[in-house]
DNA sequence: AGCAAGAGAATGGTACTACCAAACAAAAGA
DNA sequence: TCTTTTGTTTGGTAGTACCATTCTCTTGCT
């Protein structure tokens, strides 16, 4: 009944990037809630007095911010739902690609956000969660001992420790961060489980920082956090030089400095 | 070096995002490159084989996306563009918005970033960078002591403060994360400036931490950092606790039918 | 009565046409 | 040569028609 007077008729120029900021202020504004249902697409189009060409390309962009999820049929429409993280990490990792961020800068950028949230998970985090995230360091090593240790689950459960720990520090904006730059730059982590060397010391100091903050020594977790980056950042370097001497001579296998 | 061959028509389901998939692959593959054009919307038509709607949502996904740009008139059309950091913080702040973060976790994970920006700007910003950006907390200074401290002018040389600081990083993540953050949150801040106390306080604190970094001394800049969070901190809870005498009265919900 | 098949309606997805407005380019005129 | 006009290209919008999907309600059979 309300949605007849929320929104104006809009004549200006870009009418239909008006017409999807008022239903971005609509739906940010919660009038209307999430699970709720816009106006379908020819109700719009009476209601804002235009094509429907121009309403079709409003609820495209809500959909394309994650503000809305489209379904077809009898009773579908543009649903309002709630943002996920995955959402905005693909508009990081779309920057993060096209700007040609050097792995230098994101292994620094990532150190320094894990040191915080190791002192912090540390000091917030329950004991029960610290067991939890020992538990999947195990696992991450089970993955190792066993047979087919293949990097595609190893970066997985590197992945799920990440996040896990994140979640810990108690703030979401540091699980927004990982999450955003994970999915935009797991391959540098992936070339860490390439290289059998790189790959057991990291396993090990996975474990070994999981158990200092388990101790709730926050100094020796943030030595193995050092260790582990220290690592990442041999083996992008070496990934470097690599890739410039795989012209001339044959890929070789990556060595310890 | 057409783009004739390059697309393939699309019949499966959503065509639409499958354009989307393929103009955006070949922009991210570099197959069209930043400051050229993508065929107009007539051509595309008929090289993909569908409607014009269909293209211009396509296009209008990767406009909202921030990987085109696009222009009216002859010779006009969708022009490659490089994304702005600007472009991703808008994700950010929609995210935050939504999810109504509290602002104390904005203020945590400022600070902690601050603080990594700082010691790495010392470290590796030159001379005259750090003097200039002493020199922009002298405006700020001037701002205020002017006999029009309005709030937007001092909030906009506060965001060019942190921006420029966040550069001197020499780290775009960063850059990014404080473009991003200043973006989605900047209404704090202008509170910070709203008080008559803090503001001063604020300021002067502001001028203080450039001295510091310009001396090169990380410690007492880090000293400096935690007072300007700590003014936030409280300023924050201020107004958490004038909100909540405030919000008695009931917020207008209004809902939809 | 109960269940299944089918008809119907609502809704997004697509195609096509027509026209407008803006921006640029080339021709025409001073 | 410079200015004005005209034309062309291109995005922006309106409107219509039709299809595919999904839900609902009716119909009809058991």
């Amino acid at each position: 009944m309300s949605t007849q007077s929320i929104f104006a008729p809009a004549q200006i120029g870009r009418a239909g990037e008006d017409i999807a900021m008022q239903l971005e202020a609509a739906i940010l504004g919660e009038k209307i809630l999430p699970g709720e249902r816009l106006p379908s697409e020819r109700e719009l189009q009476t209601q804002f007095q235009c094509g429907r060409g121009v309403i079709r390309e409003a609820i495209r962009a809500l959909k394309q911010k994650g503000l809305v999820e489209i379904r077809k049929g009898a009773k579908g429409g543009a649903y309002v739902k709630n943002i996920e993280m995955t959402n905005v990490g693909e508009s990081l990792a779309l920057f993060l690609k096209q700007q040609r961020v050097a792995p230098g800068h994101i292994v620094e950028f990532r150190e320094s956000i894990d040191r915080v949230i190791v002192v912090l998970a540390i000091a917030r985090a329950s004991a029960a969660e610290k067991q939890a995230l020992i538990a999947e360091t195990e696992k991450l090593l089970e993955i190792l001992e066993g047979e087919t240790p293949d990097r595609d689950s190893l970066a997985r459960q590197d992945q799920i420790l990440n996040i896990a720990l994140a979640k810990m520090s108690r703030n979401p904006i540091f699980e927004w961060v990982m999450t955003a730059i994970q999915q935009g730059f797991s391959s540098h982590d992936y070339a860490l489980y390439d290289d059998p060397v790189y790959c057991r010391k990291t396993v090990e100091n996975w474990h070994a920082t999981a158990c200092r903050i388990a101790e709730n020594d926050p100094m020796k977790a943030l030595n193995s956090i050092s260790a582990h980056y220290g690592l990442l950042h041999r083996c992008v370097e070496n990934q470097k030089a690599e890739s410039k001497n795989v012209s001339a001579d044959g890929p070789d296998t990556a060595q310890v400095s």
